[in-house]
DNA sequence: CATGAATGAGAGTTCATTCAT
DNA sequence: GATGAATGAACTCTCATTCAT
C-alpha cells in the first residue's frame, strides 16, 4: 500500500513539496475540489509526477493529516506531566487544544468535511481518534472514586458528551465564525467543564 | 428561483413522489453519491421530469430539509407553554431533540455532510438554525439574573457550547455509533447541563 | 449487466448506429488501438453517449461478435438436413465455413486478436464454441462404429485437431495472405479431411 | 539499430538477467501487460537500466523469442540426418515440436498474443518461419512425385494446412487447455498427416 | 554503467442538464 | 406534463522513455 518511499534525496524533496502543496491547496479549495492535478502543479512537478509518491488523493491527504497530528500533539500536551491538580490539567488540554485549532482552522475545517465524506477519516476526529476519549472517560472515573466529581454521571458518556463540546464549539467559533473572543472561549469551555464535572 | 409550483393534481403527485423519492436516495447514498437521475428513477418518473419541478439537486435537498425541520419541530416542542421551571423546559427540549435526532439519524447524517460541504446549509444546523442559540442565550441570562444559574459564565459562549454538545453528542451516538444507551444519554445531557449552569 | 435497452425507436437507431460503426473501426483499427470516442465519433454521436448504450470497448466488441455469429451462422448450414452422405456434408461445412471467412476475414482477424488477449472472448472461436467439436467427434466415431473411418483415430482428438487445421489455415489465408488460391483451399481442405479419416 | 552490445563482462551479465528477467515477467503477464519497469526490477536493476541494453518491449521480447527458437530447433532436429523413412521424419519432427510447445507453452503462448498484435512478429511463427512450409511443400512434392503419397493434393497448400493442424492444436492443448493426453495428442497427429498424405 | 525521478500525452468514464417528441 | 436520449466538459491515472547525477 502506497508507493515506495523516495531513495533519493531529490525525490525527498518532491514528497515534500507535493506534501505542502497539498495543505495549501485543500486549505484553499476544500478536499472534494482538490483537483490532484492542482496539487502538483503548486508542486512545480508534472501531473504524472504525484503518482510517483501517492496513489491518490486519500493518501496524500492522510499524508497531509499525519503531519497536522504531530503538530497539533508535540509541542507541550504530553510534556505537562508532574500536574496533577484535575483542574489544571483539563484547563491546559482545553487551552492547548482551542489554541491548536484555531491554528489550524481551515485545515481542520476539511478534514471535518473529509470525516463525513469517507468513513476512513473518521478516526482523524479530535472526539474518538487515539483513545482520548478513554482516557477522559478514566480520569473522570478515578475523580468519582475520589469523591471530586459528580458520582451521579455516566463516566464515559460524559467525556464523549465533553469533547464533543470543545470540537464542536472549536469548529463553530473557529470555523464557522461565531463570535466568540478567544479567552472567553477558553474560560467558558473550561468553567463548563469545572461545572458539569461538579470538581471540588 | 425555483420551478413553479405544480398546478394540475397530476403535477402535485409527481412532485410529491420525487420528494419521497429523494429523502430514501439521500438517506441511502448520502447527499454527494446521489444521482438526481436515481431520485427520478426511484420516484417512478423519468429523468427529466426532475427538472420540471426543480432546479437541481440543492433545490430538492432543500425541500427535503423543510420538512424535516416541520417533522422535528411541530410535535410538542413549542406547545409546551406553561411550563416554567428551566430544568423541566431543558430537560424536555434536549430529549425531544435526541429522540428526534434518533428518528431522522440518517438524514441527519446527510444534513450533516452537506453541511460541510455547500455553504448555503450551513444555516440549516441546528446550532444555529432559527435563532435558538440566541433564545437559550436569553434564557441563561435571565437565570443568571435571577440569581438561579452560574453567574461568571458568558451567556452566549455557554449556549453554544452546550447545544453544541448536544447536536455534537447525538451525531456521535446515533450517527457514528458511539455505544451509550439513549437513557443515558438524555440522562448524561441534561445532568450536564444542569451542572454545567449550576442551576438552583 | 449492459446498459437498459432503448426504450424509443430514436435510441434504437443511435444503438445500432453504435454498432455498424464500431465494426468499421474494430475492422479498421483491431480492438487495441479501437477507440470508444472514435466509435461514437464515427456512429455520430457525442462520445458520453456510447455508455448510454454499453459499458465499455468489451460490451459493443461483444455485440458485434453476436451479429457475426449469427451472420455466420444463419444463411444455409443447419438447413441442409436430408444430406447423409458424410462426405458432402463435411465437404458441404467445410465449403460454407471458408465462404464465411473470407467474407468477414477482417473481423475474424479481430476476433483472433481478442481471443488472445481476453479470455473470456475465447469461447467465441470456431473450434470450441457451441460444441462443433463435439459434434464433429460424435459424427466420426460413428462413422467409426459403421466401419466407414479409421478406428485407430481417437474420437475426440481427431475433431479438434481438424477443426483446427481449417479455421488455423482460413486465418493464414485470408488474413495472414498466405498465397492459396479459394478453390485450391477448398479442395485441399477437403480432401485432406477424407484421407485422414479414410472414408470409404 | 538495437543498443550497442555491452562490452564489459558487468554489462554482459546484465543484459542477460534482463532477458531471463524479461522472459518470466512475459510469461506471467502476456506481452501486453508486461512493463518495463517489471521487467528491470525482477532484474534487479534500476528502470533506466533496461534502456541501456534494449529500445523498448519490442527489442527484448524479440530477445527471448531468439532464444526461445535455438530452445525449440537445435537439440535433436537437425541431427537427425540418416533417417529417410518419410514416416519416421514427419512422426519425429511432430513429436520434438509437440514436446518443445509443451515445454515452454507459457511462452507461446505469449508469442501467439504478440503475433496478433503486432505485425513483424507474425513471421516467427511455426507454420511461416524460416521456410518450414516450403521444406514441408517440397517433400511432399517429392513423395507425390515417388508415388508413395496422394498425387490429387496441392503440395503447399497441404504442407500449410497440415503445419497449421499440428501448431493450432498443440495451441489449443498446451495453452487452452483442452483435454487430450500427449501421447494421444502425438499418435493422432501422426496418424493424421499419414492417412491424409495417404503415405505408402 | 547504473540509478531512479520526472515527464506528459492520452483514454475511459460520469452525470447534471437540456430539449425534441 | 412526461419522456428518455443526447450532450460534453472535466478529471484521474498509466507507463514508456529520458536524462541529470
Amino acid at each position: 500500500m502506497g508507493r515506495p518511499a523516495p531513495k533519493s534525496s531529490r525525490g525527498l524533496r518532491t514528497r515534500a513539496a507535493l506534501v505542502a502543496a497539498a495543505r495549501e491547496v485543500f486549505e484553499r479549495d476544500g478536499f472534494l475540489d482538490a483537483r490532484t492535478s492542482d496539487i502538483a502543479k503548486a508542486a512545480g512537478v508534472a501531473s504524472g509526477s504525484f503518482y510517483t509518491y501517492f496513489d491518490g488523493k486519500d493518501e496524500i491527504f492522510a499524508e497531509v493529516v499525519r503531519q497536522l497530528r504531530e503538530e497539533m500533539l508535540h509541542p507541550h500536551v504530553r510534556e505537562r506531566t508532574g500536574v496533577d491538580d484535575p483542574r489544571e490539567l483539563i484547563a491546559a488540554a482545553n487551552a492547548e487544544y482551542l489554541r491548536s485549532y484555531r491554528r489550524h482552522a481551515r485545515l481542520m475545517a476539511v478534514l471535518e468535511q473529509v470525516s463525513q465524506v469517507d468513513e476512513s477519516f473518521r478516526a482523524l476526529r479530535y472526539e474518538r481518534g487515539s483513545a482520548l476519549i478513554e482516557r477522559n472517560a478514566a480520569m473522570i472515573a478515578e475523580l468519582q472514586r475520589l469523591g471530586r466529581a459528580d458520582a451521579a454521571l455516566d463516566a464515559r458518556a460524559t467525556a464523549l458528551s465533553l469533547s464533543a463540546m470543545v470540537s464542536r464549539t472549536a469548529y463553530l467559533v473557529f470555523v464557522g465564525g461565531e463570535p466568540v473572543p478567544f479567552d472567553t472561549l477558553v474560560e467558558t469551555v473550561n468553567r463548563l467543564w469545572f461545572n458539569a464535572l461538579r470538581l471540588s
